[in-house]
DNA sequence: AAGATGTATTGACGAACTTCAATCTATCGG
DNA sequence: CCGATAGATTGAAGTTCGTCAATACATCTT
């Protein structure tokens, strides 16, 4: 008796569907997500890293060697990655020579991290 | 006999193709990438969200009701939060009530942050 | 000019992801 | 027990993504 009574009115009480203000708006939604999706790929990940490491530039070939993967999609991944901001290459005579935007990197991972912290 | 000697002899003045020595293993590479995946889709960040701003707990129509997708969809992504041990439920009755997992949110954080520490 | 070479692009294919209607399961109220 | 309801699961359809062979392009060497 006491159960069914505190059932019922805990059920009354929580009010389930009571809809709950988003902090993020739809749009940072997307903008977190597209900044982590850019990322969320091995070869980009190991392409940063090996560009990140090389103060110098680093020609399509010597990713390719150290990548699990063909020509094309070394160039493929290269181009979401400039496309994005995060690289860019200087071409020099047959060769194309890649590197890292320091800041544009920068700029990624401060806003990944305001993202976290939002939802922290 | 003599194609192979001028190809080389081209190769040593350009240096071209030195092998770049990575510095996160491709696991690691993987585990990054896998971490930044979770994330990367604007629903799963908004489900993050809305549940990181109740400090209770949020039934699945709370979600819902604030999400722009359809009931079994929500399912779903919850089931990706939760098999990744971002979130997890208490069932009470018929509603289920899902509250994120504080310390998971923040080792993620942690790895992400120690991905591009590694990366810069 | 002709051939060789590094890189970009195209096009096609398969795999993975996202979504939702339909259905199933479990629980509650009567 | 029965009807109603919250949520999970299934299965199918559409879409996006990742990959690579083939090819195109630009530049170098001869």
């Amino acid at each position: 008796m006491k159960q069914v009574i505190e059932l019922v009115e805990r059920k009354r009480g929580v009010a389930c569907c009571t809809p709950v203000a988003p902090r993020l708006t739809s749009g940072a939604a997307e903008q977190f997500s597209a900044d982590l999706a850019l990322l969320a790929h091995p070869v980009r990940v190991q392409i940063l890293d090996l560009l990140a490491q090389s103060e110098g530039q680093v020609c399509v070939c010597d990713l390719e060697s150290g990548l699990p993967v063909k020509q094309p999609t070394v160039s493929h991944h290269l181009r979401l990655l400039r496309e994005a901001g995060l690289i860019d290459c200087e071409k020099q005579g047959l060769w194309a020579y890649y590197f890292v935007k320091r800041e544009a990197l920068t700029a990624l991972r401060a806003r990944i991290d305001a993202g976290f912290q939002a939802l922290g």
